[in-house]
DNA sequence: ATCAAAATTATTCAATTGTATAACAATGAG
DNA sequence: CTCATTGTTATACAATTGAATAATTTTGAT
């Protein structure tokens, strides 16, 4: 009996291979059905690959949790940056575009609850998760400081940070039970609710961002130099 | 060698001494962590009692996750009935309660979130997470409508419950992240910013859950007849 | 075309897992 | 005091686990 035929692929491919593969595997098997076997079979290698690319399946899953952690992260930010028009419309786009597809994802809120049960246990856990929760909470910052300017309210460094915070806890707390769907109430209520709900966060008047047509006439006599284009 | 000597228990003594060994161990070892073996030495038993009162290690782990939530909701709604006082108070108690200790600790986080990895697994974890979440809408629902009236706004069915799942929402982020203590901020900022953001959520004056003497003031044209008792 | 380097496979191993079964002893009824 | 009941212990077992090692094949440099 011959030999399996493989090829030599770069580091990073295969790295990433097998991160996608543990990913993939925890999602659909649960953290104790993910054995090193089922995950180099879903990345298509024998089991040897896992200590010459990672040392043990200990590290890999460390690797796999900042991965995810970063995609996450990404999505989110990448979507207020391509929202064009007023800070109001980037920040509502942020908000709407993390309680709904793909961001708010039942198997990934699935995969990142695996994790964060770990995260007690392990300090290179801590510290992903240290690092992702840092991140956007910056991004939060920095969309929300502009929207508050616009609007004449206080925007202190102390005042935005406090407003991330709660901002930043509303939208894990939504976007994990939304995402487990117990079937309590539709999901697609969402985007609307923490809309309006950080209007509200924020003291910005109604519709602000939940109404974006209306907010941007009464923002029109700030910013009249702004145009919003219209998707196609 | 003689075997061990050992008392026969009630069932149910038995059966809550197993459940608490079981988290004690998950929350000390991971879920990995915890075999059968590790959970019945730490109650003091052996391993053949696992199957004599539960029939598999997975059965038992089930109903540790619906004793660990059923504590959970207990321990938050006792904290509400348990304050005497204007609504207000009521819910500022009950929002306070859900962010400092006992109810934020980080090993109760820890298990939480391995628990809810593996509801998306098992529709037995499924139907425990959607009983506890739905007792916990309920709650916030019969907390907040006294206060949306007190203050005139609007209260209608629909709206108490669109409050609740934002108000829960917030709860559980800011206690998810607040307790993991990523060491961003103190942790002893929260009680005072839940308050701040439910004040606004609800668009209830200023003060009027932060600031208890304040709010009571504000509150006495409408409900005169009660009076604040001062906490020994 | 050759050959060394190393990426990958194949196999082995000890340890641990959950569960099943049999032996035992604590307990209460009579 | 006796004895059956059954809660509990002790042991066995097959399966699976993560990791280590050895064998082999691909690849790129020369």
């Amino acid at each position: 009996m011959s030999r399996k035929t493989f090829q030599r692929l770069s580091l990073d491919v295969r790295r990433r291979s097998l991160i996608e593969a543990t990913l993939t595997c925890i999602a659909r098997d649960g953290l104790h059905g993910a054995s090193v076997r089922r995950i180099t079979e879903e990345a298509g290698v024998t089991v040897g690959l896992v200590r010459h690319y990672f040392g043990s399946k200990d590290d890999m899953i460390r690797n796999a949790y900042a991965y995810l952690v970063g995609q996450l992260t990404a999505q989110a930010s990448e979507s207020a940056r391509a929202t064009e028009g007023t800070p109001e419309a980037k920040l509502a786009s942020f908000l709407r575009a993390n309680l709904t597809k793909p961001n708010m994802d039942e198997q990934t809120v699935s995969l990142w609850a695996t994790f964060i049960g770990r995260v007690r246990h392990d300090p290179d856990f801590a510290e992903i998760h240290r690092d992702g929760y840092r991140e956007f909470l910056n991004v939060l910052e920095t969309l929300i400081e502009p929207v508050l300017i616009d609007h004449g309210c206080p925007h202190s460094v102390a005042i935005c940070r406090n407003h991330a915070i709660a901002l930043n806890g509303l939208i894990d707390g939504l976007w994990m039970e939304g995402a487990l769907n117990s079937g309590l109430y539709a999901q697609d209520i969402l985007p609307d609710l923490i809309t309006g709900a950080a209007e509200r966060l924020l003291e910005l008047p109604a519709g602000a961002l939940s109404a974006p047509d209306i907010a941007l006439q009464s923002a029109r006599h700030q910013t009249h130099s702004e145009q919003q284009s219209k998707p196609s």
